[in-house]
DNA sequence: CCCCTACTGCGTATTAGATACGCTAAATAG
DNA sequence: CTATTTAGCGTATCTAATACGCAGTAGGGG
């Protein structure tokens, strides 16, 4: 089993001899987390995570093997645990319920969607978000292979969508003018012979307004997760032939 | 205007006075998409650009005027212009052709997913697949507005495919054993009790076999897209009660 | 009860990378 | 022809990751 999958499961092995260690893995991913909420994932680095310790540098590193070790622990345990589906609930209520958790989950630290992905998820908070929307498809008759095409479909909608949202919102607040001049400078660009359709949005005035995100992305995000589980809908009709 | 843009599009302004440049910002950036190419974003230092380019690392300065905004400009050189549409298709066709457009321009570039979002799409490489995709919704009767809202979702749909694909896909190569023994660490450490459905899979064999990336990568994005694109077909008849 | 040894904390040093600053030289406007 | 603008680049600084080895600690076997 790899190093960094029994870190996240607290399966190391128990120790005997030497000084007792003053720091755990987890310790140090929580410090990295505090700092990466207070101050952006920029802002993690080995030096701050022990100065916010008041361990050394070094220290850390019996505790994880690297800097992207730390990352990888960070990506499970920046997670909470989802709530429990409602009971007895339709796929679709039980996957929009999933997704506004994650949503919520997620929103609480900004810097998560820009984290690395280093491989299917294996750590406990990530396994539970992964069982959870497989358990919300436990009743539409599909094979286990295809809900698993379906979730990993969806939580890749739905990184995507708040890895887009949560980048642009930051480059919003560090320069809000180039977002309000975005229409504008399209305009100066775009010849409508070259690109005809971007021009006819243009005109429609629809980049006039300036873009404010912390209202437009929930309706972006619930209309694009609608609009994929209409989709699924029509699958799970076709394969199964029931609702 | 932002600086960046005005790079993309060549508007810097004619040079008067002074030695000739050696070196264009163009050539910096075709560089650092070589250099990426062949060795990873990772091995994109401004040290090894300059290098490559028979230059000091200093003189890349005068050109542009951070890495970030090296990496802005190659977010935009590093898509080829789409292929025109075929004429007088519907508009699934028309979005399923660009899809599989974008997948195969980002497919040269293996690092392109990874690179930061720094902010709406504003090169002329970028507007031009912008267009393409607003094109082939052209004949819907949708507004602009919603168009627009489409073909965003549809964007960040296949960005967050083509990422974690890809993300997984560098994950196999540096370290194909944690890959074959996925299905073996989870079953290690699911509780069917804490996680029934994703024992369910589990069970049922789903991760047994060695996850495959080449193949399956392409069956998940279509599956995923046609999902979403049907789902927009049920949304343009609620909307426009025409096909 | 003691000492061997595995283990922790950490100081130091190395390496890599981004980039500020200022010098020198080249073009060209006037 | 000369003042001005700009390119190339050497040098230096700053930040960060992390290898290495020392010193002190504590449990376990004798």
């Amino acid at each position: 089993m790899p190093a960094d999958v029994a870190l996240m499961w607290g399966l190391r092995d128990e120790r005997r001899r030497g000084p007792k260690p003053s720091l755990t893995a987890e310790d140090i991913t929580r410090a990295a987390i505090e700092l990466a909420d207070a101050e952006g994932l920029g802002a993690v680095s080995m030096a701050r995570v022990a100065e916010r310790l008041g361990n050394s540098t070094m220290a850390l590193y019996r505790h994880v093997k690297s800097k992207d070790e730390l990352l990888v622990l960070m990506t499970d345990a920046a997670l909470e645990r989802p709530e429990p589906l409602p009971e007895g609930v339709d796929w679709r209520t039980g996957l929009t319920f999933w997704a506004a958790g994650v949503l919520t989950a997620v929103r609480k630290h900004r810097w998560y969607a820009s984290l690395p992905i280093s491989g299917p998820p294996a750590g406990p908070n990530n396994l539970a978000w992964f069982d959870s929307a497989l358990g919300a498809l436990a009743g539409t008759g599909l094979t286990e292979e295809a809900k698993v095409g379906v979730v990993m479909g969806l939580m890749t909608y739905v990184q995507g969508e708040i890895r887009l949202s949560l980048d642009l919102a930051a480059g919003f607040t560090d320069n809000p003018e180039a977002f309000s001049r975005y229409g504008a400078t399209l305009a100066r660009v775009v010849d409508p012979r070259q690109l005809p359709a971007l021009a006819r949005v243009l005109e429609a005035g629809v980049f006039d307004e300036n873009i404010s995100f912390d209202e437009s992305s929930d309706a972006d995000f619930d209309f694009g997760l609608q609009l994929y589980l209409d989709g699924l809908s029509a699958f799970i009709t076709r394969v199964t032939g029931e609702q």
